[in-house]
DNA sequence: CATGAATGAGTCTTCATTCAT
DNA sequence: CATGAATGAAGACTCATTCAT
């Protein structure tokens, strides 16, 4: 018998709760189908039986982690009100909390891929994950193209689909297989790209010149000479994702 | 008792070919976890029995199958030596043999990333694959920006990383997840977005505006009065990715 | 632990009643062993724990339910002591209480036989229930052949077996494998085929004539020529099954 | 993967028939929910493995049982065109093989009862045995209305139903209950009942006295002197049965 | 080389029963 | 008395792998 959540005793809360970290542990380390049901109750301390008292299957866990994951993952990304003024600097934050967002759970995402192969509510999950932060970079692209900051010819949604990849992509390369950067290098890269792709024209007089690549860490990015003005002054696009949550 | 291709009569070869080809198919439509030794045979038309006398496990079936396979994406995503001498063009060329080539295969590249979370060797090809396609991006950027027509500042490899990334994943995207766009438009949105990135520019007279984007079919973007002369020309950076190989 | 009847409150009276008609439901329904604990417990509204208080087994709810029911038939099948003189029609009164009684507790009669293949006691319950309803047609019998109304060289006791068992499979097949017959049809068919069986003749004054079947609508079974004017009138003989109780 | 039994090697057929064999002791000893898998494994000297290549299921396999048993029967029951020709004996060869081929069968049979219930194809299984079983007796009493030998008015099949009945049932009682009867006695009783229910007029000149019941071992019946004449000449009813097939 | 029968380790899942609260 | 969480024995079923023919 299934036992939901709202109808537990604090002791169920505490053994429902103890498997759901146990399997996202479990799933995380070993991936989903290497995971047996039998590792998840060893490592929550409780016999067989008692997952199924909470859970008809794994699957059935999975879902419930993968589902914890994506809240947790919509949760962090939010740029806070008091980001800063500074078109590239939002930008910067938001790429920040993205691909952290993305390295920290990267190996559940993949799971969850896997999963929406075969079983399509995952991969309605999957969709509605990735769809949030689609319209957050579409969004924050509108706006910067609406007070001129942004070449108005990009297609919002598209750009934001590949630019967001190119950060999620580079958050999977970086955790699984490797990639050698520090974080800080790597957000200011991806910013820097993130930037002139889409043509951003600085508002205001942070200077951002093209040709350095402010990879050092805190590389100030200091501009050569040859830049030209136009495109010295990046200004925020996806800065403003979290703010249309 | 495993027989190597080298010491086979043809019939064996035939055989052989079979099982690979029908895993192929198997892995393609199930993902590796969920395909059967016995669903490959009955594919090949063989006995399980049979299987043994070529593979010792699915395992090994896989590693070949994903030889295969990575082969073909090297194959087919070298740049013709008759690749347009216009940076922009050739750019564009490489993005669609590379957003083909990913896009093809992109059942089995996951397959190979789940592969690669537990087994080593898989890891190792993975790496393998995507260095290749780094290597390109890499070297044509540092072209370009030892041609002065690209940002010298960025690191030409984190570049191609970040950049080729955002092709592969949306090549995933598009075809895993059905995000709507048709080749052209996606191909010229990449570019665009390619170009812009490093900074192109054009040493050629093409023009191609800043302020469009190239998103629809055929779309020859045309320039839009406001665009800055020396920003309409981009040139090809990741354009020569496949001379590198 | 197990609390018996006799030391019940009030509540735990009415607690133990509703796991046995919850009990009686699910067994009907689903089949012994079929039914989960848990499903009695959903039914009877409590807990599976409580279960336990009052039952050690679901076997032992079961002893419970069929003893119940037997003990409804019994007393379902008694014919009252205004039944009517005449023998044949006494015949079908107890024919048709006879029906009824197997017929509406058919499935837990059969789950009676399931549990006996396997326990000594349902075994023990099963010859009961069946020497009870024996026991009433061989008495009956007795009392027609004393009386000169049936043949005196058939052996009550073997004759009853047989012809109760008629009916009783009669009551199986009609009931389980939907057998088309309405209940009159079936009565009456049954008490003609019981009464020849027996050599009934009639004491009365009601001539029932051998040649007619009164079984199908409208069947006026019209008496052949040859019928004996002697076996015309059948008697009653199981019609006083239930005066022997 | 399920092998059928024509595409087997003798081996496997040699396999096959064990796993049946084993099936058909392992569920007339213990039931059909009884029986483990392995219990029929162990049976056949087969690991638990090799069940599944030959049957999906405990209920496949109980399939391949009941479906060999119930041919078995339908084979056992058939009267041979050697039948007596006297009505009355036919009748009593034809009950005699009614009740060995109930009575050698009747745990299968109550098994395939129990399956009924739940599965419906097993219900049709049951109804086709006793369809046969009922046809039987309904062709053989039709002719013997048709000869003027017995009651005109009988329904044909609701009699044979409910006579056919009386014999399984006492098949069942006699074997599985444990009531007491020698197997000629019980043959000689079931044939007077049955004979004298139909109405049975003697075409022939073999005197079966209505007053006595045969059912002393041996008992031939002989004719007492009171028997009305027209009543000595037993034709068949059922003694017909087999002839039908 | 090909076949396919046989094997058994490995998992999932059910459910009767116990017991602390 | 009632509750419901926890337990673990028991069984079903899968499938990679071996091996005799």
């Amino acid at each position: 018998m299934i036992v939901k959540s709202e109808v537990l005793t604090s002791r169920g809360r505490r053994t429902r709760a103890a498997l759901i970290q146990a399997g996202r542990e479990a799933f995380e380390e070993q991936g989903f189908e290497a995971v047996r049901v039998d590792d998840v109750c060893a490592r929550a301390g409780v016999s067989h039986g008692t997952f199924y008292t909470y859970f008809g299957s794994r699957e059935e866990l999975f879902r419930e982690v993968a589902g914890t994951v994506v809240g947790e993952m919509f949760a962090a990304s939010v740029v806070g009100p008091a980001a800063p003024g500074d078109p590239y600097a939002r930008i910067e934050a938001a790429n920040l909390l993205y691909l952290r967002a993305w390295a920290s759970n990267s190996r559940l995402v993949r799971m969850l891929e896997q999963a929406a192969a075969t079983d399509e509510s995952f991969r309605g999950l999957l969709l509605e994950l990735r769809e949030v932060f689609v319209r957050r970079g579409a969004e924050g692209l509108r706006r910067l193209q609406e007070q001129g900051l942004a070449d108005p010819g990009l297609d919002p949604r598209l750009t934001a689909v590949m630019l967001g990849g190119m950060v999620e992509h580079f958050a999977r390369v970086w955790l699984d297989l490797g990639e050698q950067a520090d974080e800080r290098t790597a957000v200011a890269m991806l910013t820097t790209l993130w930037a002139r792709a889409i043509g951003l024209t600085s508002a205001s007089t942070t200077p951002v010149p093209i040709t350095s690549a402010p990879t050092a860490p805190g590389s100030a990015a200091p501009a050569p000479a040859g830049a030209a003005p136009a495109e010295t002054s990046p200004a925020a696009s996806a800065s403003t994702q979290g703010e249309g949550t």
